[in-house]
This record gives C-alpha cells, structure tokens and sequence, in this order.
DNA sequence: TAGTTATGTAATATATAAATTGCATTAAGT
DNA sequence: ACTTAATGCAATTTATATATTACATAACTA
C-alpha cells in the first residue's frame, strides 16, 4: 500500500505524532501507514486526506 | 462509510457476486459496503474501483 | 407451481488493523 | 556531554474487517 503522506505531512510541517492525534490513531499506526506496510481503512483514509488537505486520490491512487 | 459503489457496479452490468469474485471477496462484503455498514480496507477499496473503472474518488470521496 | 437468480441479513469464526508499551537511534539545541 | 524531539521498530493485546454458513424474500420464467 504505497502512499503519498509523508510527502504532504511534510508539507504541512506536521509531524507524525501531529498528524495521529488530528486523526485520532497512535503514532505507531502512521508510521506503518507511511511505510505502506499497513492497508488502513477508508474512514481513516479520508481522516487522513482531509487533515492533509488532500483527497484519496491525491494520496492513494495510482494509475 | 457512504459511497457510490452500486451505481458503478450496475453501470457496468454486474451482480455483488460477480463483483466478488473479482475482488475477491464474498458476496455479502460486497453487500454490506454498498450498504455503507462496512468500513473496508483500503486494498479492498483499490481493487473494487479498477474493477469497475473508477478512482478511489469517483466512488468514495465527497467534499 | 416449482426452480433459478439476485439480494438481504444474521450468527459465529478467523484474519488482520490498530492500540499499547517499551526501547533504540538520530539530529537538534544547550 | 547531556537533553529533548522525532522517528523506527518489536512484542503483545484488543478491536474489527472479512469469511463462512445458512436462511429468507422478491422477481423472473419454464
């Protein structure tokens, strides 16, 4: 499950611990996420789009 | 989780089970997600929009 | 009427996402 | 040299996504 996040958390100069509690998950689980060794759920996903100021495909897809 | 998983999946003329089986998952995770009881993953949200030729977006996001 | 297809739904079991705790490392500042 | 902040990572536990099995109903059709 690759992913852009860590790119746009940088962006916004947040840092992982940050970005878990706008989302409410821990800091471990955003670590795994960016190092796309975890395969998150949608309602996290979009939490985490919509803290970035992105939307799913911003962050997730890829053609 | 509300979505737009349905009105795709019937567009392109498929039953929940053949959608399944080509995500490979059960008939009724098909049915419970386009109820939006389900929270699925995102791995899962992935394969469901190349199967039926959307994006993450197309199906799942709204602003 | 009987049989098939598509779907809804519920109970229980299994796999795995996520939490929790803890320790290590690196880099920045003092 | 000593903090402190940010991150990586591993073991164990807990919550929940998904599978499995099964039964129900509505729509169609032979």
């Amino acid at each position: 499950m690759r992913n852009r996040i860590k790119i746009a958390r940088v962006e916004k100069s947040l840092t992982q611990a940050q970005l878990a509690k706008k989302v409410n998950v821990t800091r471990q689980t955003i670590g795994l996420i960016e190092k796309g060794e975890y395969n998150p759920t949608l309602r996290l996903c979009i939490s985490i789009a919509k803290a970035l100021d992105k939307t799913l495909d911003d962050l997730y897809w890829e053609e």
